[in-house]
DNA sequence: TCCTATTGTGTAAGCGCTTACATCTGCGTA
DNA sequence: TACGCAGATGTAAGCGCTTACACAATAGGA
């Protein structure tokens, strides 16, 4: 079926050894049977076998990357960016969806099949024990992406300063009930985010109040849901105090947030001003006012971690925060004018 | 490094051939000696090399889907719809992404390379006469999704039908003057849509005008851009007649559209109607008015379909048309009511 | 002219698996 | 008792490539 090295060393008259050393560009070849064995490659139609190849050289020229659904649309961002950066690489990539938490650890363990990757990027996952002894006992390379462990590299944003930059700016706008609505508890980000909001609830002088903090319980991608959105704000407007500006921990939510308040015939952002996370694409067409996680850049980042970790597995591991940044919109802030919800956006760094 | 079967051999003190017999299931061993067998490659912690093994099998437990990423969303949710049903099955999924039409070639190629997978999903590229050789040449499974070539197996909208659907609904909305904003006349897709356009202002009894006609010639995603619908529309407004209606070959050109009439300071959808095409996740919350592709469905069909292929190369080859769904929202019937973009939706089959 | 580098090429031993074929048991049957 | 047979396992030959090592040919220096 396919031509073999050895077809194209007939045809050209040479060893094996030669035609591989012509592919593989090293060794020194004369330059008369490089360009023999090139015509006879081209002649036959000759591609190099991936897997022959892999098994010979001991190594792989693919990476895997391991992402849980759940944030969907962040993750597209992020592949984005892993793709663009990797159209320069010699490698190609391989992707690992698990539509839950729990689907995570069995992914996992195909990405890390001897052989299948030189390395692997871990997405939004949460290392605990039993994950962390597959990243180690692998003794591939890993890259953590939005999640952090000390013994891994990382790429992350800093989720508890968003959270506080967020906090701040409703406080800012003179919010004084600033609710916070949360994804799972068992979420990392989420938690880090709350922590943010602590702070700078304290330092605009503002008592914290439990009545204004909805933890999602909802299964479904821990948490991250449009429903999960939604039915909290529910919870949260049912109760005796009513928020003037709700701080969300993700942009998905916060969709759901913004119709529950819309059924209750509130006013966005003249009764509850509302601030996600994330910015994923709908955002900007919503004009809800998020915090923006350097998506892309972050893809291009985990990469090229991924690339040097695999260039030199000694290096020592290093992690990249990326900060937020607040993106206001009409959530938050009344622009005259609009009642198209295709609105100018408003950088602010 | 990692362990191998020969370890396992001599752990449990039988050849490599009864440790490999025992991981294939197939040939029959003595229930003693597979449990050893177990037994060691547990202590161990052997994992098989893929490589290796696909090298011995002759076959690859891989399958490629080349992606040009003009259609980020709506690729978005067709590989859900891959992940789903790969995971029932033993493939792993390796992504080509292309960021033009142009490195549709290159990265098929990568993806065609001999033992690198058992078969190729191509999306939404046309299938050229380069592309068509290729592919023949490789002899590999392939499908074409949102494509179409008499050779190959293929899973696609009708895209005729949908332009026609989208049309014959403006004009009865009472629309006189129906427009069509098109992606670059290169893409299939956007002719054949224009070709439904054509029959359903025929059948309303209305005049073709092609001043209300506008061809996208930005080179970006072929056409498939917001900035594109944004130019677009720019250009027909500047025109003599204005339309009451606008036919457009994407919701991301729409966006573009609905900006540009936003800016003009026309009304939508009181001045103008609009009306896009495959409903990607943004669509919903604008209001867009949008021919659905079941694209979660058409990524199961896609891997289902190719799947069989490589189980039976000799199978006939077959083509499926999913029929697009008119999803009616605030771009084309002012919903009571209305003031924030999120909406329901109203379905019609 | 001889010796030593240097360069170009071939030989062959793997890489870790699968699998056709050979071999060895032990059992039932004639 | 000899024979055939089926089941269980081992032997060994690949799969298509890379690469250490050996070797031939050439060039340069003494």
């Amino acid at each position: 079926m396919g031509a073999t090295i050895y077809d194209i060393a007939d045809k050209a008259g040479v060893s094996i050894a030669t035609v591989s050393r012509v592919f593989n560009g090293s060794s020194r070849v004369a330059d008369s049977t490089r360009k023999a064995v090139l015509k006879a490659a081209e002649e036959i139609g000759y591609q190099p076998h991936v897997s022959a190849r892999s098994l010979a050289r001991r190594r792989s020229d693919t990476v895997s990357a391991v992402i849980p659904m759940m944030t969907t649309l962040f993750f597209t961002e992020v592949l984005r960016g892993l793709q663009d950066r990797m159209a320069r690489s010699e490698f190609d990539l391989l992707v690992f969806s698990a539509r839950t938490l729990e689907e995570v650890a069995p992914q996992l363990q195909r990405a890390l099949h001897r052989g299948r990757s030189a390395g692997v990027l871990l997405f939004s996952a949460p290392v605990v024990n039993r994950v962390r002894e597959q990243l180690s006992k692998s003794e591939q390379a890993i890259v953590l992406v939005d999640s952090f462990h000390p013994d891994f590299d990382s790429i992350s944003t800093d989720n508890r300063r968003g959270g506080e930059i967020a906090t701040r700016y409703l406080a800012d706008l003179g919010c004084q009930r600033i609710a916070m609505i949360m994804a799972n508890p068992e979420s990392r980000p989420a938690v880090d985010r709350r922590a943010g909001y602590e702070v700078a609830l304290g330092r605009a002088g503002l008592r914290l109040d439990e009545n204004l903090i909805v933890s999602s319980r909802n299964p479904l991608h821990h948490g991250y849901s449009e429903a999960s959105g939604l039915e909290a704000m529910d919870t949260l407007l049912r109760r005796d105090t009513l928020p003037e500006g709700v701080f969300v921990t993700s942009d998905i939510q916060a969709l759901g947030v913004l119709r529950a308040i819309q059924k209750a015939r509130f006013r966005v952002p003249d009764d509850i001003r509302v601030i996600g996370f994330d910015d994923i694409i709908i955002s900007k067409y919503v004009g809800l006012t998020t915090l923006r996680q350097p998506m892309y850049e972050m893809g291009v980042a985990a990469i090229e971690k991924l690339l040097a970790r695999i260039e030199d597995p000694e290096r020592s591991t290093t992690h990249t925060v990326f900060s937020p940044t607040l993106i206001k919109r009409r959530t938050t802030e009344g622009i005259e004018g609009d009642t198209d919800p295709i609105i100018e956006e408003v950088f602010v760094t």
